[in-house]
DNA sequence: TGTACATCAGTGAACGCGCGTTCACTGATGTAC
DNA sequence: TGTACATCAGTGAACGCGCGTTCACTGATGTAC
């Protein structure tokens, strides 16, 4: 049945965004394939320049998802939290929790992507999706841990936070995949001022 | 010129596993590519089978092979220092550089190679070589503090500088990267008790 | 030490596979009148 | 509102490509006598 409505050509492009914004946390730029993508959304492969000019355009489109997703979480929990010291301990816990590790699909896509990024041409319409999506998610440390833009420590949270998560990821089966999260949760949560 | 010497055969050997080692912290596991390093031995591809498995065994004893090189560097930073402390500092701002930045194909293996772990199978080799070289790491990182294993201190170290230096890479080119290294130096080496 | 022969490191063609991308085609949608 | 027609979302075959792996083959090396 060619030729859909125009609403639902969109709705197509939203679910394959939508997978792919998934897939590429799972599998990386390389692991998640057009046909793979297209499947998922109900279509075959050849309509895919429908929507997208090139895969590498749909994965910087899905970098951005991925990471625009995440921010949308910190202000929820901002909003939910009676101050921002709670809601900073609540986004650190669920961070280094044992179920982002085992979810990537649905977590952190600075953490998800550093590898990627950062064998990405320097021209890469990635790069530039990932750059946003790092800024912002230093933005929102400042945010909550009420600092300004100028102080560094929310560079070396970041550092923290991704850089647990990867290498508890990296050494899932083993029991020092929870002693990384539970050391960066010790760290983080505790105040050193 | 079929059949070379033991002695040659080996070397081949030896030259194989040194482009992988390089490559598959630049390239990642599936960036690099079985052909590719056999050229880059001098050879065509059909003798690859000859010395290893298959491509996965490969992989796996290049990340071994990595993080050796990494654990002789401490070694050499420890013997040169004349104390830890400045031994720890020394190797610190060095793994916290630009150079290494720049250069992955000589890095360090654990921040190189994170990505690629987390999404291999569990029953992968490439797992199991890359889990002896963290545990490496962190007892070097305990051995440079003079702490004992018990310490988790170490930990929170190690997610510092392969997150630092996994951001700094995904973020090369904006003044971003650097900011980061420098403000995980400052962390790491200033002193907290 | 010399000879006969088995071993095996390295060659290069071939395999099947999945990939990203292109393209002629279909036919319902959307639009101009 | 009704009709004629252009648009274009989606199809599925086809393309060229590079990959990991296999295999029959070559001929110098290594070894048994």
């Amino acid at each position: 049945m060619p030729r859909t409505t125009k609403a639902e050509a969109e709705s197509h492009r939203r679910e394959v965004l939508a997978a792919a914004a998934a897939q590429v946390r799972v599998r990386g730029a390389h692991g998640m394939s057009v046909p793979g993508l297209m499947a998922a959304a109900g279509l075959t492969h050849g309509g895919f320049y429908r929507h997208f000019r090139s895969k590498e355009d749909l994965v910087a489109q899905a970098c951005a998802a991925a990471c625009a997703e995440k921010a949308r979480e910190i202000d929820r929990a901002l909003a939910t939290s009676p101050d921002a010291s709670t809601a900073r301990r609540t986004f650190i816990e669920r961070y280094l929790s044992e179920a982002h590790r085992e979810h990537p699909g649905q977590g952190c896509g600075i953490a998800a992507l550093a590898g990627d990024v950062a064998r990405a041409d320097a021209e890469s319409p990635l790069r530039a999706s990932y750059l946003d999506g790092l800024r912002e998610m230093i933005a929102n440390l400042d945010r909550l841990g009420e600092r300004s833009e100028a102080d560094s420590a929310a560079l070396v949270e970041v550092a923290v936070l991704a850089g647990a998560l990867m290498l508890a990821r990296a050494s899932t089966g083993d029991e020092l995949s929870e002693r990384i999260l539970a050391a960066a949760r010790e760290f983080l949560t505790t105040d050193r001022r």
